[in-house]
RNA sequence: GCGCCCAUCGUCUAUCGGUUAGGACACAAGGUUUUCAUCCUUGGAAGCGGAGUUCGACUCUCCGUGGGCGCGCCA
């Protein structure tokens, strides 16, 4: 029997990252295995499940390449089969109808009175349970709609499910669900339950904690294949060391016995790492394309510049696409923002306005303005006052680019410019001597 | 309260009875008297406790302890 899995979200408009988790491992073991992933979208909540929900939904799937082979199934649309399935239960028997807290009839589903339940969790082994221990449950509202255990069976059925990979708190309800397949007469599909993902006090992953969402790692610049691995290697690992792994890669080595039964923290600094790793791995065009865009888009003009060297400096420092342009905008306007503490320690000393005059005056009388010669000159400058090189270098770094971290000082001298660099030394000098710098820009 | 599940460095994990318990993130030091980053090298860092099984337990069993989940006319 060919696989079959599903991942069904109630769209609420968020997609939980624990939730996109379980979409994940269900994808990746339908492409491992060959079969077919499938959507459910249960929109039974009619209040909450609007258009716009389903479309982020369908955004947050298609960001992360988790393309899906049929249709969608719309839960909501299926309401009369449920009904009518619940109906056969009562008539055979099986379930009964009662007026239970006085709510009004409602139909409850019969479990086992005695003996024992059992069923074996591919990724949690045996789970077992006494009969006694579990309770009739309501599968139809007395306002006539289906309940949650009863759609998602029916459902499961109608699609052909065959593997059942959900968050690990439907453990319980398996049995259940386990109990409905079989009153319905059809195969009960295997069943694993993937770990929870916790914040630092070992509690569900929740908004409270950062970023929960898929939408915000979208917004917050993360790369969809980043977030896609970091979340794979929690509560999965391959066995041997790797750890970055291609699409490919993935597909290949999945399987559910490879997935932990406990539950994993949520490290942001793996994910922030893991981020850097894929864009120092993106081609040189896809950075390319992205970097420009987001220079562009800050109204920065890109013609006449040095791109490739740009790139070259810039990639791999970037470990969010959303530090461009800030982290680099000095290569491409004049008026680029300064750090107040870079400024507060590297320009407001005695002389500083002095040195970068001199260092413009030397630089304008160089034959060639390169990597090598503009080293030369601030050497040979730190040597004669005894201060060394890198008493130069900072103050000098701060003026030009208004920032203490960058490329090496000298290859940004060269990309940005002999008259460029010139000027904004002669120009910070001079605000500084004004006292119009530090206050503000 | 009852039931179910879980337990290796700070974190994510490898190990499927015999290992100097490995890797990654993070951290620290060095390569690097220009920063940040990259890259390389090095370092510290773990089997929750107690019994039992066994020639031998991180690994199997039991009892504790701690944590999570479930016990809705929510999904």
């Amino acid at each position: 029997m060919s696989v079959r899995v599903r991942f069904a979200p109630s769209p609420t408009g968020n997609v939980h990252i624990g939730n996109i988790r379980a979409a994940i491992f269900n994808w990746l073991f339908a492409r491992h295995a060959g079969g077919k992933f499938l959507l459910r979208v249960e929109d039974t909540d009619r209040e909450r499940s609007t258009q716009a929900a389903i479309d982020t939904l369908l955004d947050c799937m298609g960001w992360l390449g988790l393309d899906y082979d049929e249709p969608e199934v719309y839960q909501s649309r299926q309401m009369a089969r449920h009904l009518a399935v619940a109906e056969d239960l009562v008539n055979r028997g099986l379930a009964y109808k009662d007026n239970k807290g006085g709510g009004g009839e409602c139909v409850i589903f019969r479990m086992p009175k005695e003996g024992r339940l059992e069923y074996t969790d591919l990724v949690k082994g045996t789970i077992k349970k006494k009969a006694e221990d579990t309770q009739d449950f309501v599968i139809v509202r007395s306002d006539g709609t289906p309940v949650f255990h009863l759609s998602n069976v029916v459902d499961d059925i109608d699609m052909g499910i065959t593997h059942v990979i959900r968050g690990d708190d439907h453990v319980e309800n398996t049995f259940k669900h386990i109990e409905l397949f079989k009153a319905l007469g059809a195969p009960v599909p295997n069943y694993a339950h993937l770990p929870m993902i916790v914040n630092n006090q070992g509690k569900p992953y929740s908004k409270r904690d950062g970023a929960a969402f898929v939408g915000e790692f979208k917004e917050q610049g993360y790369l969809p294949d980043a977030l896609f691995n970091f979340l794979l290697l929690l509560g999965w690992a391959p066995g041997d060391d790797r750890e970055v792994l291609t699409r490919a890669e993935m597909i290949e080595l999945f399987t559910l016995e490879r997935c932990k039964s406990s539950a994993a923290r949520f490290d942001l600094k793996k994910l922030v790492w893991m981020n850097g790793e894929y864009i120092r791995r993106q081609p040189r065009e896809v950075y390319a394309a992205e970097f420009t865009a987001r220079i562009q888009a800050a109204g920065l003009p890109v013609a006449g510049r040095d791109l490739a060297g740009i790139l070259d400096q810039m990639q791999i420092r970037t470990k969010f696409y959303s530090e461009i342009p800030g982290s680099c905008a000095y290569f491409f306007t004049e008026e680029y923002p300064f750090d107040e503490k870079g400024v507060a320690k590297r320009l407001k000393a005695e002389g500083v306005p002095e040195l970068l005059e001199e260092v413009a005056q030397r630089y304008e009388a160089l034959p060639s303005f390169d990597v090598q010669s503009t080293h030369d000159v601030l050497a040979a400058m730190g040597e004669t006052r005894g201060s060394g090189l890198g008493a130069m270098v900072h103050p000098v770094r701060v003026a030009v680019s208004g920032l203490t971290e960058g490329p090496g000082l000298f290859e940004m001298l060269a990309l940005i410019g002999r008259e460029p660099v010139c000027a904004r030394l002669r120009r910070v000098a001079r605000r500084l001597r004004d006292g119009t710098l530090g206050s503000g820009t």
